[in-house]
DNA sequence: CTGAATCCAGGAAGATACTG
DNA sequence: CAGTATCTTCCTGGATTCAG
């Protein structure tokens, strides 16, 4: 997923060294994970708890289900998401965060601040599915 | 700049609200800052000091002249990187950060620290052109 | 030295219809 | 309910060439 070319430059996303050593760049591979579309609300929203598929289509209402079903795929290959379906009849699919998955939340939460900073500097007014974040235990929020 | 429909789900590029108002979110908002090819490179190069387009060529090795003065371009139009050209001969141009710029930093730090024990944890290594973010200021270390 | 202009390829994403 | 299957469009980014 994500192979480039190889350039100790762009090392972002799995280029391969001259040794044949793989090497990435963390800022990339963390752009590359939640980068993609409607990635960043999925994991914002499943932080509250697991969600089945058709709840998640309520939040992410312009995916249709392709694009939705893909960016389950990629966030579960890339272990920030695991997936759960139940033998029922209807069948039930639930989604929930990994541990990994969990521990972007500061992540997400300090690009939900900086990025209303901006947006406020900008004139432009904030408005998503998002919730906003919760503060953070005192010392982190200076960030 | 990345216009799209409009849907309060994926607000996050700037869609327009029913009544006309235009609604961003927070997060996308970042993510389309930066996200962008090299970009975070730049901004994490540029936080050492200006440099002129011929040292982010050396930088960004793989990038073409037409993609690097693209992405500069564009964070120039963020108001995230600030372009100063001097009546030279032959012509010299720096690059520096912005305000805005140089506030996002904090993020860029916490996505490298997240993305190497996420690498770690991959059992990959690490191995890019930017270099390790240095200590943040105690208490928010804890990010 | 610092780009601009042009052309092109590949992947991401949208629309629509269908299924175990 | 939770997806798949196709087809198409769009956009990012690459390669190359030329210019002030």
């Amino acid at each position: 997923m994500m192979e480039k070319h190889g350039c100790e430059c762009c090392a972002g996303r799995s280029p391969a060294e001259p040794d044949g050593v793989k090497t990435y760049c963390p800022v990339e591979t963390t752009l590359g994970l939640i980068g993609g579309k409607y990635k960043a609300l999925i994991v914002w929203r499943l932080m509250e708890g697991p969600l089945r598929f058709s709840q998640l289509s309520k939040i992410v209402k312009c995916a249709s289900p392709r694009m939705l079903t893909r960016q389950l795929r990629e966030l579960e290959a890339d272990g920030l998401v695991s997936r759960r379906a139940y033998a029922e009849v209807p069948v039930r699919v639930e989604y929930s965060l990994t541990r990994m998955g969990e521990s972007i939340y500061p992540i997400l939460a300090a690009m939900y601040r900086w990025g209303s900073g901006y947006l406020a500097e900008q004139g432009k007014s904030v408005g998503c599915a998002m919730r906003p974040p919760q503060d953070e235990p005192a010392g982190s929020s200076g960030l």
